[in-house]
RNA sequence: GGAGGGGUUCCCGAGUGGCCAAAGGGAUCAGACUGUAAAUCUGACGCGAAAGCUUCGGUGGUUCGAAUCCACCCCCCUCCA
């Protein structure tokens, strides 16, 4: 069962580097094992960029294994320097303290708390590492580590070599804390597999070091693979920022167009990581878009799929709503009913009264947070990329935002849906 | 504590008295081409509709004029103690 779990992180691209490698199939293989992977509260909500460690406790628990997903409340306050080229700003323990609640409930939607002798748990580091006095832990811990062995680890190795950036004896800790949890994570719940990202191979093998010495168990990691782009740019980033996990934060429709808009290059490799479907068949999906002229169905389904993970039945529903109405159908064939709809599903609208209209059409779109600067809308309009409910506008209107929002021109005696270029959308309700 | 190096617009990184809202690259946005893809080409890229306004770690100063010079301060790095 498990040898076949490998099998298919194998086949998914997922296992980028495992300590215990000759040991660790039989290992699972044996019985129903636990495993972390820890989530550190640096903001007060996950990005997209822990999907694929969220997701990974999530197979190997259906897989049958019981996953605990650490939340780092003393982690976080520390800061992971891995690979980071600075160091980081500290946050103070009171809005750390918020942060974990929210992951700790975020955390707990992709993993099972009710599976029998697999239930997820959600734990933090912070319980037993409160009443962590210092001289204890220099001794304790602490005196398992050689410091000529820390610095020679890659993840630090540019903090410390490289000019211009340092790294504080604070940061320098953290793996030591990290290691500390493995450990701990194992004498309190005989957890014997560390998963992380790859950036995290430095802090799960010194944990499996300490693990040994203080516990004289042994223990494992895996690590997956940095989520890169074809084109070499950041993955998770949009023009609005990251892409949160957190509705409130980025909506469901946004989220799902965020997916929707994955390159061709990175598409199917994206399917096997982000979703649960069989790698069969993703790779029959690939060869009938190949097989295929125009557009591939690949970006529909892993935006269906990863949406459904992540925001619900209800979330996906919503997106595809407001996706279909905008991309595929036509403004003028949409009910006031359906246009209300849209605002509730997330599409980005503003309501205000034709006594707010500001001076300028710039002025209009940049207030309703279209786009960052006036200079941009400026840009669109002289290239035609700005449409009211269909129609095109000039740059000649721009001093006329009322005459462009003119009653004749509404949907519904009220509804303006503006488009800037092909994807940024805006619903303006003009009472 | 001492010596040296450094802090420039989102990032990297030029600029060392006017020609600087500040080279170049990246990222980003828009257009063309497409498939809400990629690549490519074009344009934008501090704010502002414009007039104009505000930037080069901070505060003062020199000067007709400062990112550039001076003073003090803050922060970072390297080496020494």
């Amino acid at each position: 069962m498990s040898t076949e779990l490998l099998k298919d992180l194998r086949a998914r691209g997922l296992v980028f580097q495992i300590a215990g490698e000759e040991a660790l199939p039989a290992w699972l293989d044996a019985e129903s094992r636990t495993l972390y992977c820890g989530f550190d509260p640096t903001a007060d909500s996950l990005h997209i960029g822990s999907l694929v460690p969220l997701l990974m406790l999530r197979r190997f628990q259906l897989a049958g294994h019981r996953p605990l997903a650490l939340v780092g409340g003393a982690t976080g306050m520390i800061g992971d320097p891995s690979f980071k080229a600075q160091e980081r700003q500290l946050n103070t323990p009171d809005v750390i303290d918020g942060w974990v609640g929210r992951l700790r409930d975020q955390v707990s939607r992709f993993v099972d708390v009710d599976a029998g002798a697999c239930s997820a748990e959600i734990v933090n580091n912070l319980d037993w590492t409160r009443g962590l006095d210092v001289l204890t832990f220099l001794r304790d811990v602490g005196k398992h580590f050689s410091v000529n062995a820390m610095i020679q680890k890659e993840s630090v190795k540019q903090r410390l070599d490289r000019e211009g950036s340092g790294i504080s004896y604070t940061e320098f800790s953290y793996m030591i804390l990290q290691s500390y949890d493995f450990a701990e994570l194992n004498r309190r719940y005989g957890c014997g597999l560390q998963i992380g990202g790859s950036d995290q191979w430095g802090n799960i093998t010194g944990g499996i070091d300490l693990t040994r010495r203080m516990n004289g168990s042994t223990v494992y990691g895996l690590t997956m693979p940095l989520v890169t782009k074809a084109d070499g740019t950041k993955f998770g980033k949009t023009e609005s920022g990251t892409v949160w996990l957190d509705a409130a934060k980025t909506s469901p429709y946004a989220f799902y167009q965020f997916w929707l808009g994955t390159s061709d290059a990175d598409v199917y490799r994206f399917l096997r990581y982000f979703t649960f479907l069989d790698v069969d068949v993703i790779a029959q999906i690939e060869k009938e878009d190949a097989a295929g002229q125009g557009r591939p169905q690949a970006q529909g389904i892993l935006a269906r799929e990863v949406t459904r993970l992540v925001h619900g039945n209800d979330g996906l529903y919503a997106a595809e709503r407001i996706t279909r109405s905008l991309f595929d159908g036509d403004l003028k064939a949409l009910s006031a009913a359906d246009l209300s709809q849209l605002k509730l599903d997330g599409l980005p609208s503003s309501s205000l009264s034709r006594a707010d209209l500001p001076e300028t059409v710039t002025q209009l779109l940049t207030e309703a947070g279209m786009t960052r600067s006036g200079k941009q809308v400026k840009d669109a309009l002289l290239s035609g990329a700005v449409s009211v409910n269909g129609e095109a506008l000039g740059w000649a209107d721009n001093g006329s935002p009322a005459a462009c929002l003119a009653s004749e021109r509404a949907l519904h005696g009220r509804f303006f849906v503006v488009r800037l270029g092909k994807k940024k959308v805006h619903l303006f309700d003009l009472t």
